[in-house]
DNA sequence: TCCAATGTTTACTGATCGGTACATCTTGTC
DNA sequence: GACAAGATGTACCGATCAGTAAACATTGGA
């Protein structure tokens, strides 16, 4: 059971996840995909959920760090930088593998609102929020609480919209929306 | 095969796939659940894709129906529609039955891009952009087309974010924001 | 009343679902 | 080299998946 292996078999079924979905893809297909037995599978993770909650975890480690990255890249000032982040999701909107984001289809696939999953996927957007409203607050807008929600609302929207309607752009449209919002909460 | 029994088991089926998912849903369930005979079941429809689309259609025409219904009747301008459309949506968030929204689900799980539901999720999502864009145009906004992308976004977002992020009220914060980015696209 | 057509039910198909019992292989220790 | 312990593979479990064949019930017209 070396820890490295397990990750492996995360970051692989992830991969498969994001691809296909989670009711749509069977431990079967990722016993095949991984070229693991499933004996070892079911060593490393009890359950197929506890596997689904290992790969968010990863997910929502890679997503954000990467985000977060990339947004710091592109901007200095927390101003620029809440306009630039859809920048960063126009490039990610751009990738080969893009699929749309992976907590709103976990929310969907398991929607009680107690289920494990389910907070999961939860915890990822209140963390997005976080992000947002922290930004908000250092570019000193008046009410940052109101204007990191309405920036998440823009970029779930944005990603929802990336992959349901190809007449958008919505990463531009996005970024120009929220460059007025911002002016508005400044003025 | 009366026409009537059909529309009976489309619109429990819409409920059931609403309410489970559409994987998670198998046509046993539904044979339990509708009382019919699954024999009977395959007469109406051909497989379960089949009867997934007849479920998004009828789900297309009820939403879009009651929306424009709603908005029509909240706002009596081109311009106070546009921000009362959010009023609307958080009347349907407050609903007991509130999961989201059924396309965006579909589009989750049927990710590919050529799959007929995938397409028929899209295309729904085509003519809420065009409702918005229409509005946009009529209210007078210089780009009727960026403007209704970017309420589009504002409302796939507010939809995403009442699944999942308790900590917010999405329909206020897209109506605060709608009102800014339309008096934005007026002046 | 008989027949034909249509609709419905029961019972089943092979495939796949998540999960496991048990045999086998590998590895570190003496 | 002997042996115990942990990791791995094979082969299977009952349940459920989407879908169907064939017997049965119902209903219309002649």
């Amino acid at each position: 059971m070396r820890p490295n292996k397990r990750d492996e078999l995360v970051s692989k079924a992830l991969e498969v996840f994001y691809r296909d979905g989670f009711h749509a893809t069977g431990m079967d297909k990722l016993v095949v995909e991984t070229g693991v037995s499933k004996t070892s599978m079911y060593k490393h993770f009890r359950t197929k959920e506890d596997l689904i909650l290992a790969a968010l975890r990863l997910r929502d480690e890679n997503f954000r760090t990467w985000f977060m990255r990339r947004v710091s890249e592109l901007a200095d000032t927390p101003a620029d930088q809440l306009v630039a982040s859809f920048d960063a999701l126009g490039e990610w909107f751009e990738e080969d593998g893009f699929r749309g984001c992976m907590f709103i289809k976990a929310g969907a696939e398991f929607q009680e609102k107690s289920h494990p999953i389910h907070l999961q996927a939860a915890e990822h957007k209140r963390l997005i929020l976080i992000f947002y409203t922290d930004l908000a607050r250092q570019a000193g807008a008046r009410n940052p609480e109101a204007l990191g929600c309405q920036l998440l609302l823009l970029k779930e929207g944005a990603i929802v919209t990336a992959v349901l309607v190809k007449s958008c752009d919505p990463a531009k449209d996005a970024k120009a929306a929220a460059r007025v919002l911002l002016d508005s909460a400044l003025s």
